[in-house]
DNA sequence: ATCACCATACATAAAATTATGGATACCTGA
DNA sequence: TCAGGTATCCATAATTTTATGTATGGTGAT
């Protein structure tokens, strides 16, 4: 046995980071030592603590896991990052893989399956929950040989218009919102649905909620 | 110093479970004797067990926490039910108490606060965060003397169609579900706006999916 | 029986959303 | 500098969504 595997917690609800706490403080080889509740303040912890893993919620407020993930890895640490969300849906699997993410689990597995997990990802070996493995196969089959299923990305403003769609703003509100026509409210609500192949705002919305740029509970 | 209080813990993720588990059982004069993942067990484990305190979810499959608390209720059990979930909106709160819940926590709560509210709503004082305190007042002082907010129920057939809305389907889409016409389906979406007061299909989606009528994650 | 009520259904007009074409400004590499 | 690319913006046409009026069949009370 090696040394002790340093993990860092980040989760926005304080009981979910207790109890994952509570789970691996039992664990001998295991330790935790430190917590976050959103992306940036994961980003900042683990800058300075360097920890060796880092589990990471991915909806989250202020700065959402995968944008976490992506600054994270970009610091070239050695941090391996073990990805523990609530669903297991292509839009935000994909994109948290591709951000460089070693592991993946929905938080429904066992806690010796996530013991489990986070020393195989120290070992450097990635860690899929069974049905993210699955999406991974299926993926791979269906793409075509070079392109492996590029969406257009969305641009600044775009994001910005979506999220207004998802808290269930009209056309003229998000205009008045972002003070332009809203003629140009049209055109910037067309290319997010052309661009995500949607057909309408309300599929727009429930996309960014499901991408986490939205939350149900956004907005007072 | 009375008995231990014993505790059942109702929410649909193990890791949430096994983390309020571990945090109480640090607390001398508070056992946790049981455990159910969605609604239904919940009632079956308290009818079996009957404990003092049951930390209840309210977003759960198979039956949600708040027809659960109707049941544990009806079973007119002396046991109390504290409410432990992620979100508050009016949508849920009203309902979880009109059910019976004595208490009511966002899970952002403090490990403290929890043990606190378990002991005080185990004396059958009731326990609000303070956010929900805060609606309840709005709430009272909003509504006229006798009618106490009574939002016109939505009809079988509403509620029908709102599902379909909030899974993004356009009327159109909606009528070859239902086999009807396009213009009724007009007829349905425009009662179910009027009824609940919200201004477009989008928002609609997002209430139904706050209300638990459909998840973000349903359909394949 | 008949009356009142309401869920469901349909048609049509008004309003909002979506698609499209085009303008300007900015950046970047040649 | 200049060409090409692109983000943002606006106007207008096509389509969909929403509001409203109306009709029918079922249910329960009188």
């Amino acid at each position: 046995m090696g040394k002790t595997i340093r993990v860092f917690i980040t989760d926005d609800h304080q009981i979910v980071r207790r109890g994952i706490r509570q789970l691996l403080s039992t664990e001998k080889g295991i330790e935790v030592i430190g917590e976050a509740s959103n992306g940036r303040e994961a980003v900042a912890g683990v800058e300075q603590l360097k920890p060796d893993i880092v589990l990471m919620d991915l909806v989250m407020p202020v700065m959402d896991g995968i944008e976490a993930i992506r600054q994270i890895k970009a610091g070239n640490s050695s941090t391996q990052i073990l990805v523990l969300t609530s669903f297991a849906t292509d839009d935000k699997v994909f994109p948290a893989i591709k951000a460089g993410a070693l592991g993946y689990l929905i938080k429904d597995t066992s806690p010796d399956e996530l013991i489990n997990a986070i020393r195989q990802v120290h070992k450097g070996e990635p860690t899929l929950h069974s049905s993210i493995a699955q999406k991974l196969l299926k993926e791979i089959s269906h793409s075509s040989d070079s392109a492996p299923v590029s969406l257009d990305p969305l641009t600044e403003r775009e994001v910005e218009v979506l999220k207004l769609i998802a808290r269930g703003l009209s056309n003229q509100e998000i205009a008045e919102t972002l003070v332009v026509s809203v003629a140009t409210v049209y055109t910037h609500v067309s290319r997010v649905l052309d661009k995500l192949h949607l057909a309408s705002r309300t599929q727009a919305a429930l996309y960014a909620l499901r991408e986490g740029l939205a939350s149900l509970y956004d907005e007072g």
